[in-house]
DNA sequence: CATGCTTCTGTGAGCGTTCACAGTAGAGAA
DNA sequence: TTCTCTACTGTGAACGCTCACAGAAGCATG
């Protein structure tokens, strides 16, 4: 038994140190630390159990030296602040990224970009090459970074589809249209009639394939479009009660809201009940993404799953596809009808 | 003028070609990028212009290899997912932390332990100087984690006072008894006088702390005690639910509660109001932390804020001079009451 | 004029890896 | 035997930076 940690701070041992205390050349050690390829057994026991004596870890900075990869990852938020305090939609990526990257041994730094100094900072460290690849965030459309990264080469994977970027950028996104399909279906078959809509961002691909889905639905149900059941959000809860309070006083009795995101649809909720209204027996409520968010609520809330770590896992895998070197790919994964006590 | 950036990823340049550029040394660039001590102006000045015309940013990794830092943190977070995915607070933290950080220019390494696997594999990574330093969010105590590191001589700073480690580990905490107190003289000075609480977990110094406040006010008051009116949650939304539940069936009559956190503060509401009581007419409800969810509740929640952005800043100040040499130390943050409409 | 001090500059060494290359040993084929 | 091929191993040379050191230049002091 030899001492692994002393609480001083000694030199740590090298790949060195290993090699003589293996009886073999620092050669035979990298390549046992990297898949063991043309490596004997016997040198290859010897290694490993060399490296349990001493304690050895790689140095990542020697090795980014000479490979010229990072081995980490950014994960870039281009959201005001606001967004990310209250949508735990964020966290929920968070933890599926750092899961996922964890199994590859990779950090994941965090990027806030919040203000525009913040973003000009970030850009140029990414663009420095600091990190491998970025996992982006940013619903907006109008966004300069992803075309910036893009245009610098950053091996670059979105969470929702980009807009103005065409195939050029990779990403990763549940089937909004499809989602948005089985909510408004179910409504229908709970024998609703008069649904209105709160749209997301009419300048993002998923707000308006929700709304997209919505249309498809009723149109087909034979049902007319009233426009005045249809008012647009920006996921933030604040825009759902507004967005409710403007339909319930433009058609009062509606009775069903299919909400584009969990978080306004807390928002519609409590307005709906303020109103004096009883949630589902008088306006059914549906909402998407199945956040942390939808079970917060009372009644717990009717909404699409987003598969998030589906989500995540996938946007991990293409990321590091692509920077192995593959091209940019389009992942869109499926939904599911989650069905609780709002509806 | 000179291209800067070509599309394609070409070899970026190194110390050598600055020095090359502007007629120099390595070692003049080096002293320019690191403070500039002595260097005359003219030097400094056409080290500066070869830096813009080249485009030139440090190789972190090359940097690291010889000084042995690696100028990144690890934010560590050993919570269960569910309260990271429930809690806001923990997203104020992190937007203060690499915000802070950034202004030193130093990134963040998001680490999530929410298993027991990830915690082992990130204290492996942090104990083989991955980072230079720990800012550690970990509000349960019997948490080895922090122990382990310390005793490994990572610098550490954790945010709330950890507990059974003594005044070895550097923490940055809000003064939580005082603003308990500001809170339950708040609820006294309305004409209450039933005031319930529900409490932190006992097992940490901020669920004793504002317990202790709470004690203290109402004894102070020529109050006494009645302790079918304090029950203890876990900080988390549901714990609060069964908090005002345990509480209004033990004292139907309670006029006020005080709890000691927004979270359970909004599961509160829901309870109380659910019982037919009317927010504040009937009781009134006093939160903890200012956490982004005492707004989105209705009434919109009075509570004790914490300076979440004054907590990070001071967190990572403290974390930097450790690093830098300097002993642990312990800061405490004054709180302010932030009266709303519930109460 | 020598001496010391301060301010500034260049140079070689080395941080801990990986990578390319050269070389060895052993097995099988000619 | 001799040659080729495969499986394996060791070695020197980078990677791009900082650091310690040595030395130069300028200026005041003895």
């Amino acid at each position: 038994m030899t001492m692994h940690s002393t609480g001083g701070r000694r030199k740590p041992p090298t790949i060195h140190d290993v090699a003589r205390e293996a009886g073999v050349s620092r050669g035979t050690v990298s390549r046992v630390l990297n898949g063991g390829h043309y490596v004997s057994p016997s040198a290859q026991e010897a290694v490993n159990a060399a490296i349990r004596r001493t304690g050895y870890v790689v140095n990542r900075h020697a090795r980014s030296l000479i490979t010229g990869r990072s081995d980490s990852v950014g994960f870039l938020l281009t959201e005001p602040q606001e967004r990310f305090f209250e949508d735990p939609n964020f966290n929920v990526l968070l933890r599926g990224c750092t899961q996922a990257l964890a199994t590859h041994d990779i950090p994941l730094l965090l990027m806030l970009a919040g203000t525009e100094d913040e973003r000009r900072r970030i850009t140029r460290y990414i663009t420095a090459g600091h990190v491998d690849g970025v996992l982006l965030v940013s619903s907006h459309s109008g966004d300069p970074v992803a075309e910036q990264l893009r245009e610098a080469g950053v091996p670059l994977v979105a969470c929702g589809k980009p807009i103005g970027l065409g195939s050029k950028v990779s990403y990763v996104a549940a089937d909004d249209r499809d989602g948005a399909r089985d909510m408004v279906r179910h409504l229908l078959s709970l024998g609703r009639r008069r649904i209105g809509v709160v749209t997301g961002p009419l300048d993002t691909p998923g707000g308006v394939e929700r709304l997209a889905g919505y249309r498809e639905v009723l149109t087909e149900g034979g049902i007319e479009i009233d426009e005045r059941l249809i008012v647009s959000g920006d996921y933030s809860r604040s825009s759902g009660e507004a967005g409710a309070e403007r339909l319930l006083a433009q058609v009062p009795d509606m009775d069903a809201v299919f909400v584009a995101s969990d978080l306004m649809a807390q928002g519609v909720l409590a307005v709906v009940q303020r109103s004096g209204r009883r949630v589902p027996e008088d306006v059914a409520v549906g909402g998407f993404d199945d956040s942390p968010a939808a079970t917060a609520t009372s009644p717990e809330l009717t909404t699409i799953r987003q598969p998030w770590d589906r989500i995540s896992a996938e946007m991990v895998r293409v990321l590091l596809a692509q920077i192995g070197g593959e091209d940019p790919a389009a992942v869109i994964l499926p939904t599911e009808l989650v069905k609780r006590r709002s509806t």
